[in-house]
DNA sequence: TGGGCTCTGGGGGTTTTCCCTCAGTTGGCG
DNA sequence: CGCCAACTGAGGGAAAACCCCCAGAGCCCA
């Protein structure tokens, strides 16, 4: 393997669409595949294992949404990078990716040549967004937090915590267990979480995290 | 060129999965794509000029969808074989596309081998179809009860009708007034229905339901 | 230093969900 | 015919969710 060969994982439910990915990117010679994973749950672990530079992930998947691998892949593996892939032509999953932390974000619909300028500015430590991505990063600056994009950007991280857990089928009494607070505290961070995302009750609170491809 | 290479032409409107397929093909020395498309109307356009063996193509797709597609080849071109290939997990798209003259139908979460075991078997001027697909064929009409599969499919009329309603965030009174029934009877359909999938409470029965890719 | 935000905890209430029970009606089927 | 399954309705209770409110502690930052 030549010393500069970017060492990738390859994410993708459609084992047809990975495999036809992997062909393409070791095809290019300037790469190496070093594991492929058929859902969220599987990229991350084999993440975890192989180390690779960069996570080239699909986002909508069984068991860990792509949202989930960035988020965990960004918070256990520094040194790693993550390419978000996706079909949806709209912007609505560009800045739920930023603030998960992606390195960055193209459409299914792009070239191959950019796909790979993008996994080489990645492994660079650097950030590639398609040019749609790159019109909404600029327009508010690096800054989190931004009241018109998504309103989970807005969770303050105990919320956080309690979305994720309210979306596995926990109860405020099973979350207070787990964040060791008060049942009522717990109550308090899940309405607050509610209200800022606009749900009504649980069941909505669920599809908005399976929209997004939250779900484990 | 080998004698019994087998021709094929690829449309997907993705960039990255048309070029990855059309890698992966090749890779495997027994095809060769004669030509890709990014859309429809361009698939049989190339189709018409090239004269493949098989047309390998994607269900959405601007200009002309897969099953216009399927439908000009099979009558423009009957020496040649249509598959389609879908990310659909569901049955809707199946029968259509059989109906339209499909000579096969794949999901994209299949295996490589899979995908060329359908493409030869198309070259010889057989169908074939995936599981899902090839039990729709078979069994036309039989019901789709089986208590050992899915408790999904154990579930009854109007529980089945309460779990949808369930899965839009609907509370039980709304439910009731669907279904036009009181309150109570919903809440009998909806515990019955939950004690069925062995749920525990409303978000545990939203994540069966997106992972089953039951979610509006 | 004073405001703003988060996290924490709680009071007190209504509504909804969840879980058990029972029972009448209907319609299909052997 | 009798049996069974599904649909319907209901009683009653425990738990959870939902929705107001309030207030102190800690922290950061203008």
């Amino acid at each position: 393997m030549a010393i500069n060969t970017i060492k990738l994982v390859v994410a993708d439910d459609h084992t047809i669409v990975r495999q036809g990915l992997v062909s393409m990117l070791e095809e290019t010679g300037e790469c190496v595949v070093l594991a492929q994973a058929a859902d969220g749950a599987e990229a991350v672990e084999l993440a975890l294992k192989t180390r690779p530079d960069v996570v080239v992930t699909d986002l909508s998947m069984p068991r860990l949404g792509g949202l989930e691998v960035v988020r965990r892949i960004a918070e256990k593996l520094p040194g790693t990078g993550t390419l978000v892939l996706t079909v949806h032509e709209d912007d609505e999953y560009i800045m739920p990716a930023i603030h998960a932390g992606a390195s960055g974000f193209l459409n299914k619909d792009t070239s191959v040549g950019e796909l790979m300028e993008a996994i080489k500015t990645i492994r660079g430590g650097e950030r590639y967004f398609g040019r749609r991505a790159a019109a909404l990063v600029d327009a508010q600056g690096s800054s989190t937090r931004d009241p018109d994009a998504d309103p989970y950007g807005l969770l303050t991280g105990r919320e956080r915590e309690t979305f994720h857990l309210v979306i596995e089928g926990k109860t405020t009494r099973e979350i207070a267990e787990v964040l060791e607070i008060n049942a009522k505290t717990a109550e308090n961070h899940r309405a607050r979480m509610m209200e800022k995302l606009g749900m009504r009750n649980t069941a909505e609170v669920v599809r908005y995290a399976a929209r997004k491809g939250l779900l484990p």
